[in-house]
DNA sequence: GCACTTTTGCAACCCGGTTGCATAGGCTCC
DNA sequence: GGAGCCTATGCAACCGGGTTGCAAAAGTGC
């Protein structure tokens, strides 16, 4: 079988003689993408799904491991795609390998959205936190800011 | 004539025929060096100039830029031994190429040495905010920080 | 001068990211 | 429903920063 051809197959959905109506998963899946002018294609809502099936950040390397049938090239601009149509944010936590998170539905990667990123030092996941907003600092006279990194290092609720 | 078979040469100290008294600036080089139980050699001395002569930080591929008589691995593993004795410290401002600052002659690298780091979006130069401490903040119960990493775009002094 | 350690130089490799190009799949229009 | 078109996918090859292995050169102690 080729891949992708038929993508209800790898969504999960029983496959009959008959076209059933779609999962409901696949149908919030499908939402998601075009909600942000993404056309829904297998390989999208595949990585769509694995990025909404777990809350630490996902790089392109960890993509590859999971869907060995895919190509790394396909992996790498569907998650370009979803960058630029903001579905997610890129986080380079330091590891040498970007990393990405959804955005929040209501995010549209302005300042405002900004937070800090954790990285577990032990299980070397990532995570957002959302809920941490990035302080404020004052910068010498002369410089003016325009975004902020913030990577923080230490132990996750899971490995301390 | 081999390379940096004599360093005088190279530090711009005059050749006579009898060995004059050493440059004032190759002695404090020479001092900052041994002072970190590194042995001053001409790579090193040259490279050190470099990371004085200037405020902004410097990565490899500058070093190879200035010095194109010098190898690659050398340069490499002199900021390594630079980094490794605390003469410097490495910053990841995100460009993709770390880059390299004087440590404060006070620096332990301890987290209390930690400081922001600031990128120029227009002349990509990076700098030390020596005197911007990272603000503390307020992680989610169940995580335990470790080491922080700030890294402030905008625009410098320079090109604003 | 000789044996030993350290530093330097060269080549080659690794890995994450990226591009060029050809093919496959999906859509439109007639 | 076939021709033409656009987009998505797959493969191969490349790029740049970083890193390692190994041999030659330089420095050190005797």
């Amino acid at each position: 079988m080729k891949p992708f051809q038929n993508i209800s197959v790898y969504l999960g959905v029983e496959e009959n003689n008959v076209i059933k109506e779609q999962h409901p998963m696949q149908e919030t899946l499908d939402q998601r993408l075009t909600e942000r002018n993404i056309k829904p294609t297998a390989v999208r809502l595949l990585v769509l799904k694995a990025f909404m099936a777990q809350e630490a950040a996902i790089g392109l390397a960890d993509l590859e491991n999971r869907f060995d049938h895919a190509d790394k090239t396909t992996l790498y601009r569907t998650l370009k795609t979803f960058e630029e149509h903001k579905l997610i944010h890129s986080i380079d936590d330091g590891t040498g390998a970007l990393k990405y998170a959804l955005c929040q539905e209501t995010c549209d990667c302005t300042p405002e959205d900004l937070h800090v990123h954790f990285l577990c030092t032990v299980c070397n996941k990532t995570f957002c936190l959302n809920d941490t907003p990035i302080p404020q600092i004052n910068l010498p006279t002369d410089f003016s800011l325009d975004s902020v990194n913030m990577v923080v290092k230490g132990l996750c609720s899971d490995c301390r």
